[in-house]
DNA sequence: TGTACATCAGTGAACGCGCGTTCACTGATGTAC
DNA sequence: TGTACATCAGTGAACGCGCGTTCACTGATGTAC
């Protein structure tokens, strides 16, 4: 048995070191953090390399290109997404509706609160997203954990449409739900819950 | 009264003629080509200039700049969209679910067949839709619209949302309904009537 | 009917810009013996 | 315990790239008198 590595967290190459022992995580958050801050369009790889304090041509040891840097960013999202659509679904085991209604709450709330991160999971920035087995498993998982809930795969693709929809609509500024970013979630439940009110006899 | 001025199509400005005649609609019209062919990326404002027939620097005559461009071409776009929703819609007047599953079917139908327009109408490339008028006007009428039919303004955002976030699911290939492109509208069509099945006694 | 002048719609050269990626390389590390 | 060697993870210089926009300009047009 090897001694336990000491993992370094990640973040930038401690000076005098040459190697920097987790380069590749510490520019998925180095990407996620200048994604969230300023967009993607200023998200570079020769920012990420900045950031983690490493030379401009290191992130090719360990991601093919811009696009695979890109879908990690977008991978880790997706596990952030599910974890967070699992802990509502939780509570309603046994109320479809109400289970459908917390699901698309959570949905828009991390779409309100990270905004560039959702446009990059579900946008075109990943050019394409059929190459990356982790993002087509988790839409899928979203697509069929809906589905099933309702107990109608057509239904199921209707109300992650609406969910969906408005949160694009919402953080493109599109459609106006009234009141600060605070109040979105709650605003946006109504409107999922103008839905679900016909659901139950479906 | 002034003799009526010849409008020449939008097309390339005729060699060995100075003026154009009608280069801020050429420009637009250019733009649209590139933009449903190579994608925003190419569409440059040197490349619609280039198919005008005309210097780099002309479109600045008519464009402030190529943001404004981008708006007049996604303008256009919202007025085909709406006068489609209407059409769509013209049959039903005494059927809200009806109406609104023609409203739906048409929408998705013109965000699957022009998805680089659609893109660019409801997407980031237009950086700030609040300074063109006809933009927000034209989403403020497409929100009414449906929340009128309904007789409810949270049940319409949330159609609204359901057919929008369909349309973004089928145009990034997040969301597969099977069978190729031609079947699309048909299929969203069952998911959108799955959504209204239950709205009648709402 | 002709002329002067203002205005409009073009032109062409130039600037600044940092990105993704490849290449040949060097320094560090782990391991077989 | 020491040494040779393969491999891994960094480095730095270089290439090619076309874009948006500004500037000072010229050619064409319409109109007041």
């Amino acid at each position: 048995m090897t001694p336990a590595r000491l993992k370094t967290p990640s973040v930038k190459k401690p000076k005098g070191q040459y190697h920097h022992g987790n380069l590749a995580e510490a520019l998925i958050d180095a990407a996620a953090g200048v994604l969230e801050a300023q967009g993607v369009e200023a998200l570079t790889l020769r920012e990420a390399a900045r950031r983690a304090g490493v030379s401009q041509t290191a992130p090719y040891r360990h991601f093919k290109n811009k696009q695979a840097l890109l879908a990690a960013v977008a991978a880790d999202g997706f596990r952030m997404l599910l974890e967070e659509l699992n802990a509502a679904a939780l509570p309603w085991d046994d109320d479809p509706a109400e289970a459908v209604t917390a699901i698309g709450s959570a949905y828009i709330r991390f779409a309100v609160e990270q905004p560039e991160r959702f446009r990059l999971m579900f946008g075109r920035d990943i050019l394409e997203r059929r190459l990356y087995g982790e993002i087509t498993n988790a839409t899928e998982e979203i697509s069929s954990r809906i589905g099933n809930i309702l107990n109608n795969p057509a239904l199921g693709l209707g109300i992650w449409s609406a969910m969906h929809g408005l949160s694009w609509l919402l953080i493109e500024d599109v459609a106006d739900l009234g009141g600060g970013r605070g109040v979105i979630p709650g605003r946006a439940e109504i409107v999922l819950r103008a839905l679900a009110s016909g659901l139950e006899n479906a």
